[in-house]
DNA sequence: ATATATTTTTAGGGTTATCTAAATATTAAT
DNA sequence: ATTAATATTTAGATAACCCTAAAAATATAT
């Protein structure tokens, strides 16, 4: 089934929304989510209902139906794709990618994504580590921790971010933090949650609770 | 300026048409390259007129504004841009890559599309021959002739091809002329322009005067 | 359990980009 | 120079997305 950009968006809010929440979506939930009216919203649950996507009742909230399922992670698919080409081919930085691939993940050719795939090597992680899924929609599962709730002399590798914002992926940026880097806990103080870290068994850094819930680690 | 997709097509249309037709692009000539009807198009001049990218007085065809033929030159250079890649890096054929390169012309990042052009190392030509216009819009000119125009004993590189459409392209690579094909011409018959032409000094084949007018030919 | 707050839907519009059919302007032909 | 043919524009609709304001449903708090 062919669908617009705008279709496409809402599925992709949908699939994000309820797999963070684990259950199924708000109307107000996907407004946010996509900076729009709740009213429009609801305009669209109705289509993208019509064309069996989304299980929709008034009020209810909504929730993917298995082509909904199958389209949003083709999506997500796409978007990690793009981004891994624009960080290793064009060598834009991690901060800079989420927009453009935003736009590029609705380019539609089955043949395109199968070759960028093959030309990026069939990575199995995006530059922010996160999980591409392969053409069947699997996504690779990793075990993975908060920085937050590491404790005092634990290590590990930094594998992916939680929050995307240009902002935090810039700040990490000027800490020198990126993917790959390894993290040891030197203490955490209990009244703040701020914790200071070794970087790579070279420099030691402050860090704040907010942004160690945002750094995903592999611990080991 | 942000264009949608819909007014970039139509500034492309009229781009194309007044330049091969060397003057005004009229109602019909647009909606037919664009398949669509002309009532659509006089709407559509309207919206441009006003947004001053056009020339346009009631039924005597338009001509591009500065800023029009501005949009067009980069949409083009976009479009090519993308078919060097779809080519050079991801192994597409020449007659695949039209379809995909018309939705990714419309990505919107000058950014990307400076550092498109520096991965592929500033080429100057699409996989069809057609010169890429550079960031200030300049395309690079090239002396070429129709086979169609050459005369016995005379013998010149393809350079570029006028047709695109997939069909001619496969008859193309059935004959195993690509560019950079040396051609030479062994004769031409008066009756119906067809030619024998050799093909890098070693196979013979006949070539009608269809095909011929459509393979351009560097001399020498 | 009832009042209040919040969420969601409906009603009524607006824009963009299409369409077909009808009207009008231009061009070509006799 | 009329008439016929062709090209173009206008008129009137439709569909997809979006909006604000008002109404209705659901959730919450005392």
């Amino acid at each position: 089934m062919k669908l617009s950009t705008a279709e496409e968006n809402y599925l992709k809010a949908i699939f994000k929304i309820s797999e963070k929440a684990k259950k199924s979506a708000s109307t107000n939930a996907i407004a946010k989510h996509l900076s729009t009216s709740a009213a429009s919203v609801t305009d669209m649950l109705k289509r993208l209902a019509e064309k069996e996507l989304i299980n929709y009742e008034k009020y209810k909230g909504v929730t993917l139906k298995t082509e909904g399922i199958k389209q949003a992670t083709q999506l997500i698919r796409k978007h990690r794709l793009w981004e891994v080409f624009l960080v290793k081919k064009l060598r834009f930085s991690w901060d800079q990618v989420h927009e453009i691939a935003e736009q590029l993940e609705h380019i539609e050719s089955k043949e395109l994504i199968m070759r960028l795939d093959a030309f990026l090597d069939y990575p199995k992680f995006d530059p922010h580590g996160d999980p591409i899924p392969n053409a069947d929609g699997k996504f690779t599962i990793r075990s993975q921790t908060p920085l937050s709730d590491m404790h005092k002399g634990q290590e590990g590798k930094l594998v992916g971010v939680k929050d995307h914002q240009t902002e935090f992926l810039k700040y990490l940026n000027s800490l020198n933090v990126k993917l790959g880097t390894i993290i040891t806990v030197i203490d955490s103080v209990p009244y703040d949650g701020s914790m200071n870290v070794i970087l790579d068994g070279k420099n030691e850094i402050m860090i704040t609770a907010a942004v160690a819930q945002n750094l995903l680690i592999r611990k080991g």
